[in-house]
DNA sequence: ATATGCTCAGTTTTT
DNA sequence: CTGAGCATAT
């Protein structure tokens, strides 16, 4: 039977959408090693829709991806397609394709039906990193830890300690010693606190990020819940693989023991998130986990980029010490080769960008088509004061984010109170709001409510923090009329209402602030309940700030800054990349093991092939170090990356900016100058 | 005893 | 621009 709506596809992309399908024998497993713009989405997508036209149940299919917006994207690509195939009829496909989304949010809403089942109380909240620190943080004085002879390690490396050995499933001694060497001396200790840690989650009735893929890998582990859990799927796809770490891995291996049914798509080549102990193990090892072993499928023709970029993206990538992948090819035509942009300093780099961004705008292209890309989120801070300056609209991706603010952390602390009383890292926050309540008397106040069967009741009847006054009374009533509820999104009003006043009171931009706090319940009123909206909030946080109060709205016009991490899966016509420079890339935190630079050059590798006609790395010569004063001038001579030898540079073209006349360099070299402007600069830096 | 104000340092990447 | 640590006011 032909299927006209796979012409557009080339014979591995179709080999990978139709393995196994229209055969009645049991297919292997199926891995699609997809390079970089090589159609990787669109085949995934027509694979789904290739699965629903045959005849798959669209509820029987799971699909995860990396995040929610991945997810829904593949949804309306998969409607299209299957739209094409079967006309009319399609309608309802993509609505019915609800089990897409993220590993976590997946395992969160698996223990949720099954939370009796498993143990666990239906209405428990989930912890964000930082509340996850926090709890430890709390447990770490409880155990009087935080006062040892020697400095014991800070909560957030704590956590992070926690969180590898849970991740990449390996004992506690072997993660202090390859990943944390200089902690090895408390291995005792950590596991007290860990031990601790678990018991006062269970206690609150939270569960951490890593708790949602752990609880699910755990009960994989009895037969029964396995098969109840297996029986729901009939295909089970899995999308940026090389980003999967042990856990998720052997939640596939349970989902789908003998492959058949299972499609994962990655790139060994675009694996960076290892400190989130993602391993390439998982992608290289996946084929020989099943029997009959998985069929591979590789994807190496580039639809994206020119070949002049694709050529030079390659000779990056070549360098690296192991590689599975071939290189990338492509029948775009040439083009101009990637520019290698040497300018002074930083201030210069914003310069170059903006007027490069201008030209290609004058030129036709939108500012959305062109992207900055950066290592550390705060790299773009020179460039955010420059398009400010120049009334540039930006939107950016990655680094602090909306839920970071301290007064949206405080109105989520009294909701999820609300919503899980027992939530003692909320309760905890929520109380010192108050003038008057501090640590001590929050925590007997808590201690009080702890045991009640209801604590919201019990709360009346908790003795008042002696400083706190009708402040007090006022949560107490708050908490009480949430929690015989108003409704949802209603109640949000009731918990601003009683929010704004202290807003004011510790803040002084409260004014800018309170934009922020209409424009959570704006967002809120998109989710039916109080517990999806925490839920999902936590789990897929709007990963946007600009400077303007909000994102701007679809059809303006605005140029994207992102972190190389958050770019992953995007395309533009043009692409800067900042700081190419030893130091930055690879950032000089994450050289110490050879492990570690080889993911900070497939980082560069990244950026580099996110880029389809246009693209400039620049070099600054002149770097100022962070965490210096205000007028502090330090800064270090830096050299460009190591990642980009001299054996590369014809690769590239070479420009220096802004180009320097013959006069001016020569009055240049006639020796020190007083730099005026630098000072001037450095008077409001 | 407890809350809060002050000062100083430090800032990867993210579900 | 936040968190931790110390000193002082209640």
């Amino acid at each position: 039977m032909p299927h006209p709506y796979l012409d557009g596809l080339n014979p591995e992309q179709r080999l990978a959408v139709e393995h196994g399908i229209g055969t009645t024998a049991a297919a292997p497993a199926l891995l699609v090693i997809a390079g970089a713009g090589s159609g990787k989405t669109n085949t995934l997508a027509h694979r789904v829709a290739h699965l629903l036209v045959d005849g798959a149940d669209p509820r029987r299919l799971l699909l995860m991806t990396f995040s929610r917006r991945a997810a829904s994207e593949m949804g309306l690509r998969v409607e299209r397609i299957v739209r094409k195939a079967m006309g009319a009829q399609a309608g309802v496909i993509s609505d019915a394709l609800t089990w897409a989304g993220t590993f976590h949010g997946i395992g969160a809403r698996l223990l949720r039906e099954h939370a009796d089942q498993l143990g666990l109380d239906p209405a428990f909240t989930i912890h964000d990193r930082e509340d996850s620190a926090d709890l430890i943080n709390l447990v770490r004085h409880e155990l009087g830890l935080s006062k040892t002879e020697s400095r014991f390690p800070t909560k957030g490396t704590c956590l992070s300690i926690y969180s590898r050995c849970v991740n990449a499933e390996t004992a506690l001694e072997q993660v202090l010693g390859g990943s944390f060497p200089w902690c090895a001396g408390w291995a005792a200790e950590l596991k007290q606190l860990f031990a601790a840690y678990v018991e006062a989650k269970q206690q609150h009735c939270v569960l951490d990020y890593d708790d949602l893929l752990l609880y699910w890998a755990q009960a994989m582990a009895d037969p029964g819940f396995a098969a109840d859990v297996a029986s729901r799927f009939d295909h089970v796809l899995v999308d940026e693989y090389q980003d999967t770490n042990r856990l998720q891995s052997s939640i596939l291996l349970a989902l789908k023991p003998s492959g058949t049914g299972l499609t994962v798509v990655g790139d060994d080549a675009q694996s960076i998130y290892s400190f989130r102990a993602a391993s390439v193990r998982n992608i290289l090892d996946f084929p020989g986990q099943f029997s009959p072993r998985a069929t591979v499928v590789t994807l190496d023709r580039n639809y994206r980029s020119t070949q002049a970029i694709l050529s030079a993206a390659n000779g990056v990538i070549d360098l690296a010490k192991e590689r599975f992948t071939k290189n990338l090819w492509t029948d775009r035509a040439t083009g101009s080769a990637p520019h290698l942009v040497g300018v002074r300093d930083e201030t210069d780099q914003a310069r170059y960008i903006v007027e490069r961004v201008l030209d290609n705008r004058e030129a036709g292209s939108l500012l959305k088509q062109q992207a900055v890309l950066f290592r550390t989120s705060s790299h773009s801070g020179p460039l955010e004061i420059e398009l400010t300056r120049r009334n540039i609209p930006f939107v950016k991706f990655g680094g602090l984010k909306f839920l970071d603010a301290a007064h949206i952390k405080d109105l989520l602390a009294l909701l999820r109170f609300v919503q899980n009383p027992r939530d003692r890292v909320a309760g905890f926050r929520l109380m010192q709001i108050i003038e008057g309540v501090g640590p001590a008397s929050a925590q007997r106040v808590l201690d009080h409510i702890a045991a009640a069967a209801d604590p919201i009741a019990a709360l009346a009847e908790a003795p008042a923090p002696p400083r706190a006054a009708a402040d007090w009374r006022d949560l107490v009533t708050a908490l009480q009329d949430l929690h015989r509820s108003a409704g949802w999104p209603a109640e949000l009003e009731r918990a601003r209402l009683w929010y704004e006043p202290h807003l004011d009171r510790i803040h002084e931009d409260a004014v800018t602030r309170r934009a922020d706090l209409i424009q959570l319940e704006q967002i809120a009123g998109g989710y039916p309940s109080r517990e999806r909206f925490l839920t999902e909030l936590t789990l897929d946080p709007p990963d946007a700030t600009s400077d303007q109060a909000g994102v701007p709205t679809l059809d303006e016009d605005y140029l994207i800054l992102s972190t190389i991490h958050s770019a992953k899966g995007q395309e533009w016509k043009s692409v800067y990349v900042l700081n190419v420079v030893d130091g930055c890339m690879p950032s000089d935190l994450g050289t110490g093991t050879s492990a570690e630079l080889e993911e900070e050059r497939r980082l560069l590798y990244v950026a580099m092939t996110r880029a389809k006609d246009d693209l400039h790395l620049v070099v600054p010569q002149r770097f100022f170090t962070h965490g210096q004063n205000a007028q502090g001038d330090r800064h270090v001579y830096a050299s460009r990356s190591r990642f980009i030898p001299d054996r590369l540079l014809g690769l590239f073209e070479r420009v220096s900016w802004p180009r320097v006349s013959a006069a001016a360099a020569a009055a240049q070299r006639q020796g020190p100058r007083l730099d005026i402007g630098a000072r001037m600069r450095g008077m409001w830096r």
